[in-house]
DNA sequence: CAGTGGTCTAGACCACACT
DNA sequence: GTGTGGTCTAGACCACTGC
C-alpha cells in the first residue's frame, strides 16, 4: 500500500513551501514569494473527489466510497477527508446519511422537490398544491442572440435550446418560463421529453443528459408583462409579476441553462431566508 | 487540572440515556423513550456560548474568550469548542480572524455594509454609488394593527414605533421603507437618532437598544404603488415595484423587526444565490 | 516572541442502518 | 454483528497577528 510515509505532500502535490528548519537556504534569495498562497490538505482532498464527481466516477443517487476508504486512497487520515466532504455537503454536492454513507447530490429524489424554486404558496398549507401541472408551449432550436450567449457563456449565433412552458397550480397559471440551454449540450431535448419527465426538469438534464446543475443565481425585479405573456397567464397587461432571471452552473462555474420566469405573485410569493 | 475525569457530561446536564451496560435496566419498563432525542456534546456547548452572547457577556465587536479559554470553562476539549464555533461563525453570529480572535458579530464595521438588503445597482459598479442617502418622513409611536401585531408576536394595540424612510441612490430616489418596531424595546426612538447614524439601521439598534438581528425572512412580490407612494418615489401609479416584507429576529427567534419595502427595478435588481 | 485560530492525526467510542 | 457517518479527545504543528 503506502510506499513512502511523509506528512504532508500525500500524493497531492503539495504547493505550500516547506519552512526550512535552518536559517540559511538554498533558495538564497526569494524573500516576498507573493505567490501560492497555501492551500490546506483537506481542501485539495475537496478537489479531488470534486473531480471525480465531475468525471462522474460516480452517478447522481450513487453511494460514493466510505471516508475511512477515501482516507486510504488518498493517504490521510479520515478526519482530513471528512472535512473536506463537509464542505462538499455543505455546498449540496453530496448527503450524508447516517449509517448508510455519503451519496451524490441529485435534485430528483430530494427532500425538496424543487431547490432552485422560492416561489411558494400564501396559504400555509405547506408542499405546495401538490404537483405543478406543466403545459410546454414551445421547444426548439434557435441561434443564440448576444445577450443570452452572454449569460451563457457562449457566442452570438451558437445554437442553444430554447423553451417556453406554463407551470400552474389547482389550475391557476402562476409561472411562464422561458429556458435556453446551449444547443451542444443539450441536442436532443424534445417538448416530449420535457412534459414525460415526472419531478424537477434538472433531474432529468442529470438523467439524459449528464447536466447536474450545482448552484444558481437569480436577479428579480418587478414588471408588466406584453400582451402575450399576459395571455399565457391570464391575467391583464397591468399586472406586475415578478420577473425571475436565473442563471444556472454546473461544476467550475459553468453556466448550462438561463431561465427566465414571470411569477404572479397574487397567490404565491417568493421567498428567501437571510443568515 | 481537570479535577475529575468523566468522559460524557462534562458540567453540562447530559440528557443522553446512557446505555446501560447490563440487560436488565433498573427502570424495568421504559422501552420507546421517544424522549430527548440525543444532543452532541458540542450542541450543548454551542448553546451556552449562545446564552452567553444574549447575556450580553461579550459586546457586539468583542473579542470572546480564546477557545483554550472556553474549553477550560467548560470542562471539554478544545476541539469541542471549535466545533460549536464553527457553526455560530456559520450563522454569522461571531466572526473568526486567524491569529487575533473571534469576535462577536456585528452590523457596524461589517465587510458587506447592508447585510440584509440585497438590492444592487444594475451596473456592475460594484460596491454601489457609496452611501444611500437617507430621508425620514415619519416616525411616530402607534398602537400595532392587528397584522403588524401577529408578525411581531404581540398583541392587537400593543404599542409600535412606526417609521417611514425613502432612500435614495446617487440622487433617484430607489426604496420606500416602512418599518414597525415594538415599542417597548424602542422607546425613544426619534426621526434624528435615524438620520443621524451612519451605517445601518441595525448597527445603531445594536449601539442605542441594545438589539441585535440575527436572521430574517422576506417574502417578495410584484406590486402597484399607491399614490403616496408613487409620489414618494418619483415614479407613476403603473410602474410595477419590488414588494419586500422582511421580519427581522433576535435571539431565539423573537422577531424584533417589521420591515415594508417598495423598491424600484428600473436600475437596480434584488439579486439572490442559490445554493 | 507569545497567543490565537487553523490544520492534521490517531484512536476511542456513539448512533444509526442493514442484514 | 458489521459497517457507516458522527462525536470527542489529546497532542502536534502551521499560519497569522501584534508586541
Amino acid at each position: 500500500m503506502c510506499a513512502t510515509t511523509r506528512r504532508r505532500a500525500p500524493t497531492i502535490p503539495q504547493n505550500n513551501m516547506s519552512s526550512s528548519s535552518t536559517t540559511t537556504s538554498d533558495t538564497p534569495v526569494a524573500p516576498p514569494a507573493p505567490g501560492p498562497a497555501f492551500s490546506p490538505l483537506y481542501q485539495q482532498i475537496k478537489g479531488l473527489i470534486l473531480q471525480s464527481l465531475e468525471a462522474g466516477e460516480w452517478r447522481p443517487g450513487e453511494l460514493i466510497p466510505s471516508e475511512m476508504e477515501l482516507a486510504a486512497r488518498f493517504r490521510v487520515s479520515q478526519g482530513t477527508v471528512r472535512k473536506a466532504i463537509d464542505e462538499l455537503a455543505a455546498e449540496n454536492l453530496v448527503m450524508r446519511r447516517q449509517g448508510k454513507g455519503t451519496f451524490v447530490a441529485t435534485h430528483a429524489a430530494q427532500q425538496v422537490q424543487y431547490r432552485f424554486l422560492k416561489l411558494q404558496p400564501d396559504t400555509g398549507d405547506q408542499r405546495e398544491e401538490g404537483r405543478a401541472q406543466r403545459q410546454i408551449i414551445d421547444c426548439k432550436r434557435v441561434r443564440a442572440p448576444a445577450e443570452i450567449a452572454r449569460l451563457l457563456a457562449l457566442r452570438s449565433g451558437d445554437a442553444v435550446m430554447q423553451v417556453r412552458r406554463v407551470l400552474a397550480f389547482v389550475g391557476t397559471p402562476t409561472i411562464l418560463e422561458d429556458i435556453w440551454l446551449p444547443g451542444q449540450a443539450f441536442k436532443g431535448l424534445t417538448a416530449e421529453q420535457i412534459s414525460a419527465y415526472q419531478g424537477p426538469t434538472y433531474a432529468m438534464f442529470e438523467l439524459e443528459y449528464g447536466v447536474r446543475m450545482v448552484r444558481a443565481d437569480e436577479k428579480i425585479r418587478a414588471v408588466l408583462p406584453d400582451a402575450e405573456q399576459a395571455e399565457l397567464l391570464h391575467v391583464s397587461t397591468s399586472t406586475p409579476l415578478l420577473s425571475v432571471e436565473r442563471v444556472a452552473y454546473t461544476y467550475n462555474d459553468v453556466p448550462m441553462e438561463l431561465r427566465r420566469g414571470l411569477y404572479r405573485t397574487d397567490t404565491h410569493h417568493y421567498r428567501n431566508a437571510l443568515n
